[in-house]
DNA sequence: GCATCATGTGAAAGCGCTTTCATACACAAT
DNA sequence: ATTGTGTATGAAAGCGCTTTCACATGATGC
């Protein structure tokens, strides 16, 4: 496609008379609209309304355009449409991070769908910078997609409303709702009080907390949970059980390790995410505390890796994936202007092996290796 | 957008005696280049000009072009230059899954650099799957990405330089060339030698290794590894000493109860990736045997995770990321049309607590613990 | 002083589709 | 027959850019 140049051939007169064409055009050429129509016998409108049914087409006509078609190999060119129909068919999907073991799963939902609807994703980052997440928005505007997915949740509620009267939304993670806006809201906080009720089941009462992120909803209803379950139990909520862990594993780990330090007892732990989670066990382990035998612990999100921990991490259980293809399903309804109501699937505890019964339950004696400092 | 019409007004003669304008336009509409030439007192061939550096322009004009994007805020539209330039300034990134804990680390190096030169990344994802692999191949195609990085394997060579004459092409994991073709080949024998080489340096010759799925090129250059060290160290190869693992924890696990069912005897155990070491950890968890005292476990390519497994996972760090960087830079230099050829980062053991020296070193007595079943 | 060349700029022709409008033709209704 | 009422189809006008070509300039050479 490289082969036109000599630009504003200047005035030098007969500067290339009737160029030979640098060098013989060997690219067959993609197959167009116009030839396929040429084919055919029929007008490139004809062809047109074909592809996108637009209008009823006569059975002779229609076989004509199809054989052609596949005789061309034709494939209809997605930027042209985008220009001339106002539409790309792509929708964009702002994540914080690609390469997250946990949103990665969500893409892939997304994805599926969204292919198999013949939309292309353009998934674009924000890194969990605002100034990155800003970007991502305006890149995907400026590539006219027809609708976009947000998972990230640091953008602000009034330029996600702002965004939405342009272009159909979908958000998970918060409940706006708009004319062209869908929200898809997973209980985090009913997933923390699921797994604190767990803990609390097994006999545990000093149950320490890892927080995630303050300024992320996920943590501050995560937190929500673990305090409404322990209330529900007349448990007081203790603010010195709790550490910040920002969601990362080396967060996890020092939030234990601060915990420990503190000479606060606990013998239970519940980490805001599993990567958390993963981190607390190795300050655990580097403690020469054992997991169940010592310290039960509880992650959320359930990651992939959770199940190949040692031990196995119970934790709750999210479905990301499904959130990804229900996000999909969304932009795709809000796009043809349908109603769209999936429910969010309800979380779920997956109990594994990180969890054991509070020393002797309720008896105080013997607890030697069970009450941590 | 759509108020032009009156094309060829009509022979019926009064049609529509000027059409009230169906509803009022609100919309204040996506500043075009044309608007921004106007305002510029300007023709929008300059201002392309100018937007692509693809001339030389007068410095007033220039300013007056300047300033007149900045007061209408006008950004370029991708759609309709990638029309009729030929060029879409995206390129098509073929992974095999989105979320994998593995590559999603690659995607993020790719997405810094594009981003930073103004390409968009297309992610699609094979899942593996060779005719989603060709599908995901069409689709790019379609989209008409001006070049494209392949991490997928699984895609046969001739397809590729096939491809390759079409669009600028970056692989990775194998060692193709061609003009508008780039490789990336990661040193994976080379990773493999280096991780046995450690373990043969702890004192172990009871080497047991985790193979990937077969017919994955590093899968079988990581085996290749594996074996040159042990001839290094005249260690005979023992196919009894090897296990299929698919590159998936569970495969992981499944290969070490294999390995132990079948009573060879190992010390250490080396897992051609991450994930099936973590699954061989569970299943050594399971069997009672422990990391590194009764066996040394070593993993290849140093996921995230692997500095907080238990114990801490000595792996080959592949930098994945460094890798994606390296791809995206390539391809922009293929589509340049510069040459581009910076190597790629040598394979790096990261030695963490999984290993330990085999029990007493050279000395067979009091084994007890080490020699495993 | 005139022919020559370089250079910045504008007009206009697309890129490959979609969509409107108008028409030709088929029937149904008068 | 005559007039309607639809319906399938084609012509052509864009979508918002890029790029070619031609054309004024002003700079240069003899």
């Amino acid at each position: 496609m490289r082969f036109h140049h000599a630009p504003h051939s200047p005035p030098s007169l007969m500067a290339k008379p009737s160029q030979p064409r640098p060098i013989a055009r060997k690219e067959p050429a993609v197959p167009t609209l116009e030839m396929v129509a040429a084919a055919a016998g029929v007008s490139p409108s004809t062809v047109s309304r074909l592809l996108n049914g637009t209008a009823k087409v006569s059975a002779d006509k229609r076989k004509a355009v199809e054989s052609a078609i596949r005789k061309l190999d034709f494939v209809a060119n997605p930027v042209a449409s985008g220009l001339a129909g106002g539409r790309s068919r792509s929708i964009g999907v702002i994540t914080q991070a690609l390469g997250s073991p946990f949103y990665g799963n969500g893409l892939l939902g997304i994805e599926d769908v969204l292919v198999e609807s013949n939309y292309a994703p353009l998934y674009v980052s924000g890194h969990w910078r605002p100034r990155d997440e800003q970007r991502c928005l305006a890149l995907l505007e400026s590539r006219r997609v027809d609708g976009m997915i947000i998972l990230t949740p640091s953008l602000p509620d009034a330029d996600l409303l702002a965004l939405a009267q342009r272009v159909p939304l979908v958000v998970t993670g918060r409940s706006l709702l708009g004319p062209r806006l869908c929200s898809l809201d997973f209980d985090n906080t009913e997933g923390a009080r699921l797994a604190t009720e767990h803990l609390i089941a097994l006999g545990h009462t000093r149950i320490a907390f890892i927080k995630g992120t303050a300024s992320h909803p996920d943590a501050v209803e995560r937190l929500r949970g673990y305090r409404i379950a322990l209330k529900a139990h007349g448990i007081p909520f203790d603010a010195a059980l709790t550490a910040q862990g920002h969601f990362i594993e080396s967060g996890g780990a020092q939030a234990t390790e601060a915990l420990l330090a503190a000479d606060v007892k606990f013998t239970a732990l519940l980490a805001a995410n599993d990567q958390m989670a993963y981190g607390a066990a190795l300050a655990l382990y580097r403690r020469g505390l054992r997991v169940p035998e010592q310290v039960s612990l509880v992650g959320f999100d359930d990651l992939m890796g959770s199940s190949y921990t040692l031990p196995p991490l119970t934790s709750v259980r999210h479905s990301i994936h499904e959130i990804g293809r229900l996000a999909a399903h969304a932009v795709i309804a809000l796009i043809r202007g349908e109603p769209f109501s999936d429910p969010v699937p309800a979380p779920q505890l997956m109990v594994r092996e990180s969890c054991g019964p509070v020393a002797g339950s309720r008896r105080h004696g013997r607890t030697g290796t069970r009450q941590v400092v």
